[in-house]
DNA sequence: GTCGGTGCAAACTATTTGCAATCGA
DNA sequence: TCGATTGCAAATAGTTTGCACCGAC
């Protein structure tokens, strides 16, 4: 698992050289902290995490940061079902759809070779050129149900 | 398709005295103008549409009138990829998929059974409770790309 | 007449932006 | 050095809410 935090390391520092901007402490803490879990995130808990680890970091920083993460693909940023965007990131972690618990919240990720392949065929019935796609199937999950 | 409108009226004034609320003037043109074009529409455009035959409601009123419609299932609400909320009247419109041009913003609705049997496949795997979900794929329609 | 509904303006939430001070290449 | 970055606070965008007045049942 270590070795995507450096390899997502790699790819930052190279699309910010790439790029001409600077790498400050600031995007490596907040790299860090973007990989120290394997859950999907929002921008507070995100503050949280690092607060944490009593780094502080300005929440316009962290905004900024993350669409830098998600213009170089290291981070991908989804919406659920209510206000706020959620993020993930996306090394060691790969493509996958989710099942969201509309009771406790819960996220559940699935992949279905069927299905990305159905896809696949009505995007070419369409002409459509796909650049992403995500299914959300919303509901109540095992535990909630059996409550 | 105006038999949906007189569907659409009836679902509306049964929840309505269900619920001991009122059927109001406004609550009747928000619902036509809901029935007004098959598109997706957010709270702008429909008070646009609202406007073009001068009619007069508050934006208030409209997302007030817009979580009835939704509550009763009239009115789906949906999120893509941009800050507002968007959203399609239901009846006489079955449940379908999308796929969205990130240029030009058209968006083509699409419908798979195999992809719904295979959801529904996945949901039983998790011993997950579906109560709706959202496909979604972005990328460049026909027109688009060939520019 | 009694609630519920409406419009308005103010409040709220998530996010973005302008700016002066600061920092990295 | 010099332009990029940061934090702060103010600005925005979309949506929600409190309240006085109005209207449906």
């Amino acid at each position: 698992m270590d070795r995507y935090v450096e390899k997502a390391r790699k790819v930052f520092r190279d699309f910010i050289s790439q790029k001409s901007l600077k790498m400050t402490s600031e995007r490596e803490k907040i790299l860090d902290a973007v990989f120290s879990t394997h859950d999907h995130f929002d921008v507070d808990e995100l503050l949280i995490r690092l607060k944490e680890t009593k780094i502080k970091v300005s929440r316009a920083t962290i905004y900024r940061t993350l669409d830098l993460l998600v213009e170089c693909q290291i981070v991908k940023k989804m919406l659920f079902n209510d206000s706020q965007s959620r993020y993930e990131h996306v090394l060691g972690h790969e493509h996958h759809d989710h099942l969201i618990c509309t009771e406790c919240r819960k996220i559940i990720e699935f992949y279905s070779e069927e299905i990305e392949g159905l896809q696949k065929a009505i995007c070419k019935k369409y002409d459509f050129q796909e650049t992403d796609h995500s299914l959300k199937i919303y509901g109540k999950c095992f535990n909630c149900r059996n409550e």
